[in-house]
DNA sequence: GTCGATAGTACGGCCGCCGTTATATACCGT
DNA sequence: ACGGTATATAACGGCGGCCGTACTATCGAC
């Protein structure tokens, strides 16, 4: 599972959004460093409810205009969680490597070996 | 940055490796979940080399084959360190947003609001 | 003698993301 | 009155990166 993928599903595990509103969730959950391009959105989401990861939970028709609001569904939720470890993991076990690296302070001669 | 190009700056991360050397490696680091194929290790290897983030270390000739070593650059492990934060962060953004999920165990009546 | 592990190269395919455009309404500032 | 920004979705082409597979080649084990 990809960034992109992986951030539309934190956001819409808190509660339903709608398109546009997983956009801005996912600009805010990231800090403003990943702003959803439309055509990555509605082509995951598709994706994703095609999985089963979310599912459609209603349509609004707000000014003449159809918003469609989508859910994180419980096997959406499990594989949320199963990427979350995922992450982590491969987040200490990159950490562990660099530990074993001899570089950088290592070679300003404060270790000598 | 995809999941199997950080795993292959993390398994460099601790001593130079050639290819064969790095799918072993990653196959370890993940626990045995992630086996890299060679079109993907040799692909990414080449564009990881063109941005310079890895660097080729020595080429040894064994028992006729060669044997190409390579090795994560400075600026390679600036990336992965980065990576990593990214990582943590977005692991820890989810798991947040899944604790304000009201389902699973709220839907068994143990809380009714 | 053939199988599996080691080791690297090459190539086609495809999934998922990106950029962009189109469409439409509403609101704000100038 | 007009342009810019925000809201909201759909559809298109392009492409980077991963995958599968096949090919070559050596060595040890059975």
């Amino acid at each position: 599972m990809q960034e992109p993928t992986f951030l539309i599903l934190t956001a819409l595990a808190a509660q339903p959004l709608h398109g546009y509103g997983v956009i801005r969730a996912v600009d805010e959950l990231s800090g403003g460093e990943v702003k959803l391009r439309p055509g990555t959105l509605y082509g995951a989401l598709d994706r994703l409810a095609e999985q089963g990861l979310v599912t459609v939970d209603r349509e609004e028709a707000v000014e003449g205009r159809l918003r469609r609001y989508y859910r994180l569904s419980d096997p959406g939720a499990t594989a949320l969680k199963a990427q979350i470890e995922r992450l982590r993991r491969h987040a200490t076990a990159a950490e562990i490597q660099l530990g074993k690296r001899l570089g950088d302070a290592l070679s300003f001669g404060l270790v000598t070996r």
